[in-house]
DNA sequence: AGACAATACATCGCCAACGAGGTATGCCGC
DNA sequence: GCGGCATACCTCGTTGGCGATGTATTGTCT
């Protein structure tokens, strides 16, 4: 998710370190900050693969700041996270919506409307967080206020996005024919 | 997360590790699933903290079970931390909903009230994931369909959530009066 | 002059999560 | 009788995230 965001946002243009982090905590700060001390060997590893370059600037108002410039190799394994995600990146709100903020990335609609297709399926898939046996619980057959709002607020976040989703699809296919 | 949902189930009823984990399974394995090899040494952990104990039973079906059952001080663990959530449990939907699957746990209706307020006050914040400097962008001001599809059902999550806290909360107030 | 915040980057040690792999039992179908 | 599946638990090595801490510079407020 962390990598995700740091290729994603070094395709647009070039960052220093500091920049970047402040990037990424607008994006996803308010629900997960990011540590300094995980974004920098975040960015040594990303480096160390051969998918950013670092060159050293004088600082403009402090210390002096390591540029990094996304590589070919950089870009095309972008592409790869955004075409092909792991079914975490699918599944989980957090990582899902990383994923979107650089969708736009991937140039070939068809590939931005597999994705999205994934995404749809996961959630047309009868899921509930709470099961009498094996059958899904509703949110009016639930005593427990909390547990009832878990549902309510899951299923009206359900009903946005698959709405979303089927108008997105459907103009991405438009544009594919 | 996961220990505060091992602790969450175990008040509720001693279980055994296998059960426990299709529980865990049933909540939140949908967007996160648990790995075995996250569980067990996680139940080492809180077994080594003294929260709960293990009692070795001969199995239904199969090999023995270790059946896991709360001590009371991991039944005060447990309120700690419903009472007390750490910030992390509040921002992130996936651990705040594990909380909410478990605040009724805690007994004690302005201490429920307390921490659904910390989440109020949460999402009440002005806080996008796109901006413009430090102009928060809305989703009308976007190009980007899929920026604009987190926006949108970001907006519809938290429209449904402050509804359902605000009944809540009235709903608890009404209680303790 | 001195404190403090912001800029800018870095290391260290701890711990949690995970995949891969292992062990063993009981049941069902073939 | 044998393979496959569900039950039931475990360990090991790797990786990633994080808090604590350190270093240096510039600008601002007092």
């Amino acid at each position: 998710m962390l990598e995700l965001a740091i290729l994603g946002f070094l395709y647009d243009a070039p960052l220093h370190g500091y920049v970047l982090r402040r990037h990424i905590a607008a994006l996803t700060g308010h629900v997960r900050p990011v540590a300094e001390s995980t974004l920098y060997p975040a960015i040594k590893r990303l480096e160390k693969a051969g998918l950013l370059v670092r060159a050293t600037e004088p600082g403009a108002v402090a210390a002096p700041r390591h540029v990094l410039t996304l590589t070919a190799e950089g870009g095309r394994e972008l592409m790869r996270r955004l075409a092909e995600p792991a079914q975490r990146e699918i599944t989980d709100e957090n990582h899902w919506f990383t994923l979107l903020a650089f969708l736009r990335h991937l140039a070939d609609p068809a590939a931005q409307a597999a994705v999205l297709r994934r995404r749809l399926a996961f959630l047309e898939e009868p899921a509930s967080f709470f099961y009498d046996g094996d059958r899904p619980l509703s949110a009016e057959e639930l005593d427990d206020p909390f547990r009832r709002g878990v549902l309510t607020i899951a299923r009206a976040t359900s009903r946005a996005e698959l709405a979303w989703l089927r108008d997105t699809l459907a103009s991405l296919d438009g544009v594919g024919r």
